[in-house]
DNA sequence: CGCTTTCTTGACATGCATCAAGTCGGGTGG
DNA sequence: CCACCCGACTTGATGCATGTCAAGAAAGCG
């Protein structure tokens, strides 16, 4: 759970109580799963919310012929959806890409933080547009991007959100996705993404090799994503901002 | 307005007050656009919430090069993103298709519903959980169908939301997109969306001449582009529930 | 009624998919 | 500790869906 408080503080100031509650959800009820497992199927009755502690995840569809779109990755301290239980049913899956460590979090969490933790409340909201924010640049990244683009703006965005999660060590990092999970991310074959991979290798754009990626200078693997970091939200804004201020006037 | 709370009565049941609240706040601030014209531009400080009380818009992002994506369209009814100015700069810009009446909704407005109106609440949370739904959706489209299934898929969306809304007589409705739009939102080319359409009218799909389409069969051009309306979540299931049992547990 | 935007059609180009056949690497059992 | 095996990665040859370029026809609009 560090993670998750480590990105939400990133926004607001959450007091220690804030904290205390926190910490108290992420570690009550634990589950732990193993790699390229199902964690949550379309069509199921959400029930609790998942908080990854540990691990990474991704949110996928799939057609009835197969055809699979990862539309999402899940690092550690994320929230799948905030409030998903408001749904009648899933209509995507979850599930994991390594060995995952996942805290439920109940309906009556989200009711015990509607009820007396405004700023914790604003930070869950923040936390949802930002994902939302994050799927719309896929649908761009998709719709516009060639391959090598849209290649490097991915590496781009999971490497700051890692190392905003204080994830990264140095230049480099894990990188359990294999090049097949790529595919299914960025709508590319697992043979185009090979290619596309050595091209960004072939450039010094990029070290991935094994289970590890490596960015020896991001300005310039950004430069060949098109990628403009705003659409990640990092500002940084609750730093500054005392939390009352924030959350009496930020949520609804 | 009528179409906002015509939508998200499909999910809770609101309090009469719940509806003056409403009403007064999406009459309080009304400002009309012309077609073609901006709303708001990506790097702008997202100050109120929009509602879009009559009218086509969109929500969409462009490279440097020129490059633009069309990631969301909106109609009557839809709440453009609730709580935005929780973020502190517009990764997007929002742009009108038609003319627009749109009602600005403030900051104080959602702290008055945060406050005292939590069925008002969980419709605003029902509307953000579907529209994120919406969006991976459209990772989907983009990243795994073909050009023809990606149109149907389109249209058959467009379709069911205004549908739901109200906004359909018989099989056909008003279509102000023109064939660019398509293109933007698809990630085609307009040539190949022209040649897309005549396919599928020759097919029978469709009838879509000047600003009007006609779906003679709904079932046929959901079965071309591998429809499935789950993930518009129209399930009404709040129309069975009463509004106090969800409100007292379904929010954050 | 002329001007501009939108739509349509044809010819040609290409980025990426597909198919097929290896090679590498790391885990496992003998 | 080796040998095997299976998943992940790599490489080459070929095909096709969709893009690009170009030009004209229709349709909206002042």
């Amino acid at each position: 759970m560090a993670s998750l408080v480590r990105k939400l503080e990133q926004f607001v100031r959450l007091s220690p109580v804030d904290h205390v509650i926190l910490n108290r959800a992420s570690t009550e009820r634990v589950r732990h799963f193993g790699p390229r497992v199902d964690i949550v199927r379309e069509g199921e009755k959400p029930k609790d919310v998942h908080l990854i502690l540990s691990g990474w995840a991704c949110r996928y569809k799939q057609l009835e012929d197969g055809r699979r779109q990862v539309v999402a990755f899940f690092l550690p301290g994320d929230i799948c959806d905030v409030n998903v239980f408001i749904l009648r049913e899933m209509d995507h899956s979850i599930g994991t890409i390594t060995q995952v460590a996942v805290a439920d979090l109940s309906r009556e969490f989200f009711d015990q933080v509607a009820a007396g933790h405004p700023r914790i409340v604003t930070a869950f909201w923040w936390e949802t547009l930002v994902n939302a924010a994050i799927q719309r640049e896929w649908t761009m990244n998709l719709g516009q991007r060639t391959a090598l683009e849209r290649m490097a703006h991915l590496l781009c965005e999971i490497w700051l959100r890692l190392r905003l999660s204080g994830l990264t060590k140095g230049d480099s990092c894990d990188f359990p996705l294999t090049q097949g999970d790529l595919a299914d991310a960025t709508g590319l074959s697992k043979v185009h993404v090979n290619r596309t991979l050595q091209e960004l290798r072939a450039a010094g754009l990029i070290v991935l090799k094994g289970k590890t990626l490596a960015v020896p200078n991001l300005d310039r693997l950004m430069e060949a994503g098109l990628f403009n970091p705003n659409y990640l939200h990092m500002d940084h804004e609750g730093r500054q901002l005392d939390a009352a201020s924030i959350t009496d006037t930020a949520v609804g």
